[in-house]
DNA sequence: CTATCTGCAAACTTTTTGCACTTAA
DNA sequence: TTAAGTGCAAAAAGTTTGCAGATAG
């Protein structure tokens, strides 16, 4: 149980109570390859035979989206939320358009640009997102 | 009425019937100096008196879209969608994050990124979303 | 012990759909 | 004339909330 002594770690430091829950999300969270969406999550923890129920998914999921600790996202045309880690390393998603799923990619060529928008517009940058749309390596190969 | 002229010719293009309600959300989206919800879109007509429910302002919204004549995106946090113009010329957007307002920034600094996308993972590229958010000019003054 | 978290059911918001009627071409 | 568009009301899908009971610290 290692694991989840370092979430148990993680929440302390931001003066979030430990709970089975919270826990049990972030660790689900951490494991996935792509963000996942609320019912997503709702399901492989019922899975897991962990009990709990939508509402309590959607509050932890916000408790840690306050926190910084997950960052929340939509998808263009699907109608739902979706959430993973906040990696403190800056990362983008590559999306494939015909599996659906979402890969990350570390670094970011931005800083130039951001730069470039404070002085043409007066637009001070908190931050960014960016998505990539297109043909992942296994979809191509079909 | 010129405008009106030019509505009925891009449709024409596309195959799509000229409704007066697709002219009239076209002509909308496009004085729109940034993209608005169904809802807002709905609000607006009905200030013009032009009669429309809200199912045809998604199902015109829909075709629109389905066509590339209309791109639609979601916010974080933000659980509806928003949609604009699909101005033709490559662009990204401006999110001020006190006022909530959207503005469009012309140009895109991702070609070369996108090209080492491709050689890194194989991945081709059919398009990006940028969003960058931060207080905007106005915004920054208060 | 007590503030916080949780489950349930109900409410709310956004979006979609079936069907009968209307309209563009 | 007829395939496509529209309004209405109802349903679906995603998310939020109030409240009574459970739990972490």
């Amino acid at each position: 149980m290692e694991a989840e002594k370092i979430y148990r770690e993680i929440l302390r430091k931001r003066n979030l109570r430990s709970t089975r829950h919270r826990t049990a999300i972030l660790a689900e969270l951490e494991k996935s390859r792509f963000p996942v969406s609320a019912e997503d999550l709702f399901i492989n923890l019922k899975e897991k035979n962990i009990s709990i129920s939508m509402s309590t998914v959607y509050r932890v999921l916000d408790t840690l989206v306050e926190n910084g600790l997950v960052i929340q996202s939509n998808l263009p045309g699907a109608n739902k939320a979706v959430y993973e880690v906040n990696k403190k390393e800056h990362h983008h998603h590559l999306i494939c358009i015909k599996c659906r799923n979402m890969f990350s990619v570390e670094g970011c060529p931005l800083s130039e640009y951001e730069k470039s928008l404070e002085n043409r517009f007066g637009f001070s940058v908190k931050g960014h997102t960016l998505k990539i749309f297109g043909y992942c390596n296994e979809c191509n190969k079909v």
